[in-house]
Parts: structure tokens; C-alpha cells; sequence
DNA sequence: CCGGACGCCTGTCGGC
DNA sequence: TGCCGACAGGCGTCCG
């Protein structure tokens, strides 16, 4: 899926298109999504005016005067803004018809995804409510790292990607982040000094940064609105570059090995 | 409380 | 060429 950058990618090419304009109709093919399409999605958003569309961790957060409807593209999601009259395709589950002929359209082969409404305070939302801290909050920081990691004796790499310490940052983010600070992915958390730490936020920060500038990574599913790939699969230094020489030291080949259930990508040499 | 295993879905790819 | 298993960007649940 989708990780942060993708997500805001997203939010960034749609917004434009449909912020500030009615919703006039909703269409739902199919409402088998991790959780159901709600069966009264049309009746609460048509006639209604979206009056922005928010980000919180990897979920679109589409605000109406009544409510909110948030959205999670799951591993295979992607939303595109289309001319209203294009023909549904395989897998196109749910069409947001706004005036001006502004289709947004939700494709989902594996229907990981989900739309769901709630008319209170979506961060609140049990889904939303236990995330932790955006990559750019202060808060999260190399005090904080070193902090909750103190209980942590599992792997970095898995500290780094459960989303009640970051959000945002999945396998792939992951496996770069940690590249560029040199920290080696089955490193005990608990066993990372502060110094290290403080490096591991710049590193995530500069990696979703760059992303978000190249429009995410595209491996296979995800396309920006206008259905162009993300840019910064060119950039990747490790991730699906098992084999190749480490573009840090030159001299290594990079490794792929399974950690806590997802294969991770790293330099021996560079990452200890 | 934690981490690890598993399941949810469909599509694709590599090996035989 | 066909079949079959492995694997894929996430995340909630269950179990020990």
C-alpha cells in the first residue's frame, strides 16, 4: 500500500479537484472493504459541500459539514480524479461524483481499504485514536525514541513501523530510513543510543520528505490522481535492491531477509 | 503488556 | 503453456 507518502500524495492531486465543491452523487459497486461500505453513505454526502480533505497517519480524512468520511487505501488502493463519464473498471469499487464533472474514484483489487463514516470527531474514531505521532510532530523525537524503546527488545525495524510510536512510515519507509541512518534492522530497539536515534528522525523525515516531493514510490498498484506512477521508486537505495551493490560503501551487495513477517532490505557494512 | 503468527483478498511472478 | 506456491505497499485479532 499506499505508506505515508503515497497517502499524501494522494490528498495533495485530489484536494484541488473537489475542496470546496458539492458532492452530488455516490456510487458503490461493492461494499466488501475491511469494513463494509456503509448501506447510508449516499444519503448523509449527497448535496453536501467537502470542505477540505485532511491527513492523519495513512488515512484520508474527507470533511463535510455533517461528518467525516474517512478512507484508508489498504496495500492496493489508489484514488484518481476522473471526467465523469469514464467506464468503471475491474475493481473500481465506489465513484464520489462532485459538480463540475469531478469523478473520485477508489480502486481496490485487494479490498484491503475501507470508507467508513462518522459524524463525531474522526481523530477520536477508534480506528485513529490510539495512532502515534505525525514524522514532522516535534514530539517525536530522539528523547522519545529512546524513551519508549527502553521496552522494546524486538527489532528496530519493527519499533519503527508499529504506528502507536510513528505513523506513516510501512515496509518500504522503513527499510530506507534506517539505510540512511546507518542502523541495522534487527538491532534490538532498546540497544539504539539516543545519538542514533536522533539520526533515525532526520532520516525518516528526509526520506517521506522526498517522497512526497516525487509523488511516492509506485511497485505496483499505487498511482497518483492523474494515474502517473510515484517518482521516488528510482530513489530507493535498498528496498527491492536485494543483490546490488549498496549505493552508500560500493562495495557490498544489499541483503533481503524476513523480519517480524515482511522482507527487509539493508547493507551489511553501512548498517550496524 | 508485548511480540509473533495469522488472516483478510486478488494479482503476478517464478519454478517446475 | 499450465499449474501451484510464494509473495506483495497494511493492519486488526488472537494467542502464548
Amino acid at each position: 500500500m499506499p505508506e505515508l507518502p503515497e497517502v499524501e500524495t494522494t490528498r495533495r492531486g485530489v484536494a484541488p479537484h473537489v475542496e470546496g465543491r458539492v458532492l452530488e452523487t455516490v456510487r458503490v459497486r461493492e461494499t466488501r472493504m475491511r469494513q463494509p461500505v456503509p448501506a447510508d453513505l449516499a444519503a448523509r454526502l449527497e448535496g453536501r459541500i467537502l470542505c477540505a480533505i485532511r491527513r492523519r497517519a495513512k488515512y484520508l480524512l474527507f470533511d463535510f459539514p455533517n461528518g467525516t468520511l474517512i478512507v484508508h487505501l489498504g496495500m492496493s488502493g489508489s484514488l484518481r480524479v476522473l471526467p465523469t463519464d469514464t467506464p468503471p473498471q475491474k475493481h473500481d469499487h465506489i465513484d464520489l461524483i462532485f459538480e463540475g464533472d469531478a469523478c473520485v474514484r477508489l480502486r481496490d483489487p485487494r479490498r484491503f481499504g475501507l470508507m467508513v463514516w462518522t459524524s463525531a470527531d474522526p481523530l477520536a474514531h477508534p480506528l485513529l485514536a490510539h495512532l502515534g505521532p505525525e514524522p514532522w510532530d516535534p514530539k517525536f523525537s530522539a528523547d522519545y525514541l529512546t524513551a519508549l524503546a527502553q521496552a522494546r527488545p524486538g527489532p528496530v525495524k519493527n519499533f519503527l513501523m508499529d504506528g502507536a510510536v510513528v505513523v506513516g512510515v510501512g515496509n518500504i519507509y522503513a527499510s530506507e530510513s534506517l539505510h540512511r541512518a546507518g542502523i541495522h534492522p534487527t538491532r534490538p530497539a532498546r540497544r539504539i543510543s539516543r545519538a542514533r536515534y536522533a539520526g533515525l528522525v532526520l532520516a525518516v523525515r528526509e526520506v517521506l520528505d522526498a517522497a512526497i516531493q516525487l509523488g511516492g514510490t509506485t511497485l505496483r498498484d499505487f498511482t497518483q490522481e492523474d494515474g502517473k506512477p510515484g517518482y521516488f521508486r528510482n530513489e530507493l537505495r535498498v528496498y527491492a535492491r536485494a543483490g546490488e551493490p549498496c549505493l552508500q560503501c560500493g562495495g557490498t551487495h544489499i541483503r533481503q531477509r524476513v523480519i517480524g513477517q515482511r522482507m527487509s532490505y539493508f547493507c551489511p557494512v553501512c548498517q550496524r
